[in-house]
DNA sequence: CATGAATGAGGGTTCATTCAT
DNA sequence: GATGAATGAACCCTCATTCAT
């Protein structure tokens, strides 16, 4: 980890080497780059149901050069997803080092909802039911709950923060400052955002 | 307010009045409201970007029909949006002469979870760029801010709540719940959400 | 029977009538013509793999039109063909009531002759393994397997011919037979296929 | 003729002479070999509108090659038509030096058979109207017309059958009696062509 | 020479919008 | 007014062909 680009995946699109293991070219790899770059970008701007066609121009390259490592449109929407979870996971091992625990949460969070806020339309092509989506959650859970949870600890440790809060409740209730959930989570994030309230309100009370 | 159906626009359908002024037929103004119903449960279920012919097809009315009242697909976006706007702004005197004020405030929040719940998509719209969406964020915003502004006030002014939280802000916060929002308004939510993490943490402070 | 045009599925485009029942708009009607009259035409210069936009030129009308009343390609291509079997099929009685049995039997197998000699690639298609193309073989054989039957039965009744070949396997043969040929050396050899038939009849004639 | 590999034209893939006279480079004429066996067995399993990438796959090598040697995909076709056709007409002196004439030419047209069942979609392409394909039908007149005159005319001397059919015809016909039908049908009707032959011939009989 | 990455024209299909009926 | 047929721009994707490595 630690570099901007690599997946879980061996030989995934963004790695630098192939499913066979043979060296991808230096500028087949430039290309993966700049797709996953523009496709980032374009996502961000016009959501995820942007063109093919503008990602291919702000990515400089032809349509068939995304298709051929991209070979669904989906696959380049999951490819560009997992780069940003795998980038936003790495950062925290990062921050953990460098700050007191409670301000490496509270960096990681802003570090987080930058990743998500990137991710409009991607909530309803989540739920699209489109089969390429399916494994989506399960990689963001995999990588970031970990990430998170290793932060939670140390800073719950330290008496910072209260104890109570599950890794991926809060990942979801952030995720959620973009993405759609079902409505009993959003509830229970709606009922902590109340006790954000309270908390320090004239009659409100402490511990 | 009360309705049912009304616009802030003179002459917007479903205000049972032409723009001159002429009466509506009735059999126009039970079109009206079939599309807009149709609509709604369209958008909730496919999102803002279904189809206009499975609305046309839900509603039991045809193609032509639609666009004689909303001559732009987005203008049953617009429509759609500002219906449910109104009616739950409606709902908060309502709410208020039933119950205390931070349950009102409480049960209005549910409320105005739920009419966000069904919004898939339309963040995107909203950003796509589309003038037909530029007033909303602002119809959004001169309706509810102060229905849920006099809330916020009552339960304020009761000791319930600390009183420091504009209603702007919450709305955006809740509705963030669903809908992906700008980073620097997600950035002091989270810092509210984090708020509610310290909130019984044994090191947290009242008051 | 008799019609230019008609279907064995109630509803499908040429009839004149929906699946609802009820009347199909006149222009429509002229245009379902028009694209299966267009249609015929550019399979049998093209082939069946033909884009649909040529189609569409050809009959003047837009690309839509043809999606609305064939929503698939495929839909297109079995609309053809199921007309022109029926076409085929509908012209065996009436050279039955026509023709003494045996010319009766030659004049159709030259129709037959005709009908499949437009059909350039549709073989590769039937063999493409698209499920839509998986009812045409029986379709083929419901309508013509009887059509040519009874003109084979009463030619064999008054020994013109030998009584030992099944229809569906003569209709087989000179399908075969006059796919890619052109239609006068296609002629030829269905005289010999003919001949062959005759050799070996009770009332044939040796050297 | 005799050798597996030859063309026409001097200098064509698979001669194993360069236009320049040059000796062919031992990999380079494994790699044309490997490519015409791959086409062949692609076009017979996915017909001439196979993907050239499918062929490079099957062939274990680069796209580039396949384009080295055959600059156009119809080359490719043009080539493995012609090398079957050479391999097949190079059948018929060898199965008259081991036969009675009528058995040559019935194992011959069966030989024929064989070769035409692997053309799928060639008809197809050869009325494509692409210049490339022009050349084909001589070819395959001017090696197959001969071997199978020949055949036809020891069989006539013999009285076996009727002398009265241009070779050109039969193969015509028999090509055409096997394109899409299942083999076993496709030989009956080879039979009764034969039948047909048969008819009229000095040695025949009737009734 | 061989490879396979890149290109982009072209094909099927969808769907907002117009307009004849 | 209401209907839904027609239109065609725009989308996703494939694949022949070129050319950098």
């Amino acid at each position: 980890m630690g570099e901007i680009e690599h997946g879980d995946t061996p030989g995934a699109p963004g790695t630098g080497r192939s499913a066979s293991g043979r060296r991808v070219r230096a500028d087949a790899q430039r290309n993966i780059t700049a797709v996953l770059d523009a496709a980032k970008a374009v996502f961000a701007v016009s959501g995820v149901d942007a063109p093919v066609r503008e990602i291919a121009a702000r990515a400089g390259v032809g349509l068939g050069t995304i298709y051929r490592h991209f070979p669904q449109r989906s696959d380049l929407v999951v490819a560009v997803f997992q780069q940003e979870v795998d980038a936003c996971a790495d950062a925290a091992p990062v921050l953990a080092a460098e700050y007191e625990p409670d301000a490496a949460l509270a960096r990681w969070l802003r570090r987080y909802t930058g990743f998500i806020a990137t991710k409009r339309g991607l909530a309803a092509a989540l739920h699209s039911g489109d089969p390429a989506f399916e494994p989506l959650p399960a990689y963001f859970q995999q990588h970031l709950v970990p990430a998170l949870g290793s932060l939670l600890e140390s800073a719950a440790a330290t008496g910072a923060i209260r104890a109570d809060i599950a890794p991926y409740e809060l990942l979801q209730a952030v995720a959620n400052l973009c993405l759609p959930a079902d409505s009993d989570h959003a509830q229970r994030m709606v009922d902590l955002l109340i006790d954000g309230l309270r908390y320090g309100a004239p009659g409100g009370r402490a511990t």
